[in-house]
DNA sequence: TTAGATGCAAATCTTTTGCAGTGCG
DNA sequence: CGCACTGCAAAAGATTTGCATCTAA
């Protein structure tokens, strides 16, 4: 789904995004938005500290939070709504939708065809609305599968 | 948008609910589904709990969290899925989508023609898509017309 | 009568904040 | 060098849990 050209030029352009908006080079906002740039795990900010703490062992989870906020109201990140209560971020910011597994609760990317047009957007009295976000729940194959294997 | 009458037979249709269920009928329970049943709001545990409180003195947030839980799971409630902290819940069952103001975080029920049609289920490899669920971002009109006088 | 439900208090989990010290530009 | 950033520790906010008591059936 993510080629390495795109994955490659995000990063690349991440240092000149951030002077661009008053934002300082640090070594903990690079590892971190390197680290969501090359995922699809949608991680939360709990997963994004134990990950970039292997590399960095002295940042710290208060850091993860304050940077994956400023980079969320930057536009770098996108928030993924979910029902749980961690929050959950993915550096896609084309607009895609996901599906959401009920088992275990892995969130993956999906495309639908002609790009960005699906929902249309409905015209609403006493709303302006700017964007749309879908999610499609139901099971991944290896939740289904493992069902089968375990009946109730 | 909700009918007298269809939350009178939501209401009248509870006990019998509960009792299929094997869940039993508890003051604590039916308050906080008519409250859930007759409005419109989303609210939050805390909000329930502030709202009971007031006929229901003696009720406790620990219970709120757990009817609630208990609702959804037997699929009496739906939870909304917010970019916030705090869960939000809906009585209403019918596929319906939500308009979610980014400013003061209001929810409301959105309907589209062709009833429960919107958008079509996708079909993707290794993924059972059961229910979707559409969330339009945007500005309520009482928002945008505060941010209009309210130059910045 | 009794299994299940409630209320309370304490625990847990997630996120935010204040502040002193650090490092990018 | 200066201001923004980080790390730590403590606070705040949301939700869950354990357990003694109560109550619907």
């Amino acid at each position: 789904m993510l080629s390495n050209v795109e994955i490659k030029e995000r990063i690349e352009s991440f240092p000149e995004r951030c002077r661009s908006t008053g934002l300082k080079v640090t070594h903990q906002r690079v590892a971190i938005f390197n680290y969501l740039a090359g995922t699809e795990s949608h991680p939360s900010p709990d997963e994004v500290y134990e990950t970039i703490r292997v590399r960095l062992p002295s940042i710290s989870l208060a850091t993860v939070y304050k940077v994956l906020d400023q980079f969320h109201r930057q536009g770098f990140l996108r928030r993924v709504s979910t029902e749980g209560q961690v929050a959950r971020y993915d550096a896609r910011m084309e607009h895609h939708h996901h599906l959401i597994c009920k088992s275990c609760g892995i969130i993956r990317d999906l495309e639908l065809d002609p790009a960005g047009s699906h929902p249309a957007m409905p015209e609403v009295a006493d709303f302006r609305i700017e964007r749309s976000e879908t999610f499609f729940h139901g099971l991944c194959n290896t939740c289904e599968d493992s069902k089968a294997s375990l009946p109730a």
